[in-house]
DNA sequence: TATTTTTACGCAATCGTTCCCGGTATCGTG
DNA sequence: CACGATACCGGGAACGATTGCGTAAAAATA
């Protein structure tokens, strides 16, 4: 099957004019008589004639499309980032393509590699957490491909950056979770080879540090896939409720990992937020009808999606190579429920 | 800035070559020598050459992208239909061009305008709840554009369509409360202008048929919005629960409508399922983590992405117009948790 | 009337690739 | 030795659109 669409051509010949005087006729170039311009603009309007965006793309050698590489858009986070991301693309007349690397090194690489062979203008990444080797970015970014990082951002690359404030969000958190009473406080967090990862294992242990509380590392448990690994995840709430000295409380640090650990939780049988309290990065539309309902930080996620858009498309538009780059780090908000409400009593209650 | 990448006349005034010779040496012509294609393949294999794809489209006419329109990504059951529109899209050497209607007629023709003036190969569409208008939806069709349609399908255009069971889903759920002991089952449904609406209506309907239960239309509400607009679905659970025959159970017809339904109830202060029984269908992966755990219908939707893409791919591969199309239905599954679970003592328990 | 200026349009190159024609060697065969 | 076959490679058109340049006719000027 094939869906032919009008050309310039066809226009030409069926007006008796050459190509060319199609094409300034309907740009409005001063060139053309007014009379010619209205036969032509008439009779495209007519045929529904649009410009091939294929052959102005081989022309212009820009495809006015961008490249977006996510770990996994069923993410509630990341799909309010890309809501953001298009409704700055589409009003000025780029689209998205977008793609997963579902926490996945090597099917990162393929997509960046599929999407720069599409020709794509430019790129919105957030890394995989498995990426170690930044190489390949590098090497593009050498060679002139804008590229924007926002959330799991890579320090070697010098380029724009669109960050939440994960410092700040981990440590509210964390201090929430200490006035809340609770004196033994756990992070179920990312690899710190992931930017979010440390910045916000950071922001807890300085919470705790202010707060006069002893560092344990006992008490942070890593989970390399981000908790796309059910068993990881279990593993790590087995080794923190078979110590000796368990914890009261748990801080997740990324969306999957609040949802899990509240998962694995229910599985042990324990009650929150009377045996645990937990409070975790979380934009998830329903942590509020959760059992219990969830306390989380929430980062402005479309927010992030319009910034990192801007700035990609700055960098595109730029005429000349742009050498200052911008860091944007935009606020968590800290929504407090149930989950964090530590009981005066510390009694086992019936579990619904 | 710009982004260069090497062409084949680089690679032809490097080597002393043709574009012509360069060419056949990488599609590894019989009319090139071995000598030849060695040292092209090499010089290529050096310089990282990749045919760019624009210059390809608008030589075969065809973008290898195919365009995908759903109302919004952050629907878990469309984010997993597109995971799965991917999985076969990229193996088969196509990008998806993902763009959300948001339940808006408008912005779905304008998006529907924008993915054809990029020249997609073909389009995987589910319709908005406000389209009532498919004018032009046929008239791309019938310009020869390739289109399936899935989960919101449009019988008035003759195409390839991918469904779950709409009707078995809504009769599974509601026969389910029934046999739970519900007496009094109402429903939460999309408009009857959309199919899926209009079939899991008539499965909930059959099912009460079946089982002797009255009909009464004050029980069914239906959602124009599908859920999007909180103060819709706040007006249809008032209207149900002001009669002076409430329901003691809720079938909701769409993801959205099952979680705001919960949402409702837990605000009238209403206990699940103690006072109101409630099933609806639902991907999220979060459903058996709310409070109560929610007894859902889950539809195939990655299974459902991938049949509608093998579909399109056959559509726009085909060689000549096909007529004979096909409707595939996919058969949902019931997951039964605690918020159908009604108990004997019809005692209001506690609300945790 | 002769010349210059303006108006209005066409020709052809370009983007990167493919492919239909050619063409020129080299070799084998009669 | 002559001719055809084969192997190997280049020229150029095409895909659809833009654009610099050339140029005819018409209008304005001398």
């Amino acid at each position: 099957m094939k869906f032919e669409a009008v050309t310039i051509k066809d226009i030409a010949k069926a007006l008796g004019l050459s190509t060319s005087t199609v094409s300034r006729a309907l740009r409005d170039s001063y060139e053309i008589s007014p009379e010619t311009k209205k036969v032509v603009l008439e009779y495209a309007e007519k045929l529904n004639y649009h410009p091939n965006p294929i052959a102005l793309s081989l022309k212009e050698r820009r495809s006015r499309s961008i490249g977006v590489i996510v770990c996994e858009i069923a993410n509630s986070y990341f799909s309010q980032v890309i809501n953001g991301i298009e409704s700055i693309a589409n009003t000025n007349g780029y689209n998205v393509i977008i793609s997963q690397s579902h926490e996945s090194a090597e099917k990162e690489l393929v997509n960046l590699q599929y999407l720069t062979s599409r020709s794509v203008d430019g790129l919105i990444i957030s890394v995989s957490t498995e990426t170690k080797d930044f190489n390949y970015f590098n090497e593009l970014h050498d060679r002139g491909m804008p590229i924007v990082f926002f959330d799991r951002i890579v320090d070697e690359i010098q380029t724009h950056k669109v960050i939440a404030d994960n410092f700040k969000g981990a440590y509210d958190a964390t201090t929430h979770l200490i006035n809340s009473g609770y004196k033994r406080i756990a992070t179920l967090c990312n690899t710190v080879f992931l930017s979010i990862g440390k910045e916000r294992l950071a922001g807890y242990q300085a919470a705790l540090k202010d707060h006069g509380l002893e560092p344990d590392e006992s008490l942070i448990r890593y989970c390399q896939h981000g908790g796309m690994v059910a068993e990881e995840m279990d593993q790590a709430m087995d080794e923190l409720f078979t110590l000796q000295n368990p914890p009261d409380a748990i801080f997740a640090a990324a969306d999957k990992l609040t949802t899990g650990c509240l998962r694995a939780l229910r599985a042990k049988g324990l009650s929150v937020p009377e045996d645990v309290g937990l409070i975790g990065f979380s934009n998830s539309e329903l942590t509020e009808l959760l059992n219990p309902s969830l306390s989380v930080i929430r980062q402005p996620a479309f927010e992030m999606g319009e910034v990192a858009t801007s700035l990609l498309l700055e960098l595109i538009e730029s005429k000349r190579p742009v050498t200052d780059f911008q860091s944007r780090v935009l606020t968590t908000e800290m929504i407090l429920r149930s989950s964090t409400r530590m009981q005066k009593t510390h009694s086992k209650p019936v579990i619904s």
